[in-house]
DNA sequence: CATGGCGGTTCCCTATTTGTAACCGGGGTT
DNA sequence: AACCCCGGTTACAAATAGGGAACCGCCATG
């Protein structure tokens, strides 16, 4: 299965990515950015995650330090979620990220016409 | 299930991730673009990567127009990989959330330690 | 009294992803 | 003859992701 000769950074670069890499998690973190501080329903009904997902995905983002949970016992209870300091680290390369998707999906949607064209005929 | 008041950039981001946005693709693409031009089992062997999903990897890769394929009829076969254009630009977003990978690992494995204890007690 | 919102959790089920192993042709090496 | 390399493809199995729906306490509203 593994070979032998492998670059030292990969499994690392590759565990990280694992983790934050989804795009919900991606999505989160953008939105958070953006919008400082969010609500559960707030996100869920922006981004268009089921709250299963969601519950997820913010307790993993929680878990690694990116998302700070912040819980007011109030009456409907409230609960607010932002970016911590890493996560805002996180915020530059994930919008870049963001921005070149956004940039480029029409080409990359011409490129899969073109593929498909020529190889399923 | 989707709500109705999504975000119109959410779906497009989220399309183009969920295209380019697994952990092979952004490895392959940060080979690439560090080493120019590859081999099929250079990069099996740098990446760790199993043979079937190094085959899907760059397909897909290709597909979407990231990832220039060459095939030269020498015997033994050689094929050999690089980036496109959109390829190459798509390199600095990718290295960014690559170094910020590497950069912010020990960080996250300290965040995720100290959340564990603090839960699971 | 029923309904709805908030912020979740839990169960169930399916679909997608990923890995493992075998095989392919065509040739070279031992 | 037996084995290896290259660059894959295919079949099968296992793991994981993800959606849907139901439920929870608590209170407000109609």
């Amino acid at each position: 299965m593994l070979d032998n000769a492998q670059c030292p950074d990969c499994k690392r670069i590759n565990e990280v990515l694992s983790r934050v890499g989804d795009r919900w998690s991606v999505l989160v973190v953008i939105y958070l950015a953006r919008y400082g501080t969010m609500r559960f329903n707030e996100l869920k009904r922006t981004l268009g995650i089921s709250q299963r997902m969601l519950s997820l995905t913010l307790k993993e983002l929680e878990r690694d330090g990116l998302v700070n949970r912040t819980y007011h016992p109030t009456i409907p209870p409230k609960v607010e979620y932002n970016l911590t300091e890493m996560g805002q680290s996180f915020r530059e390369p994930v919008s870049a990220l963001g921005y070149w998707a956004l940039e480029n999906l029409n080409e990359i949607d011409a490129a899969r016409q073109a593929y498909d064209k020529t190889v399923a005929k």
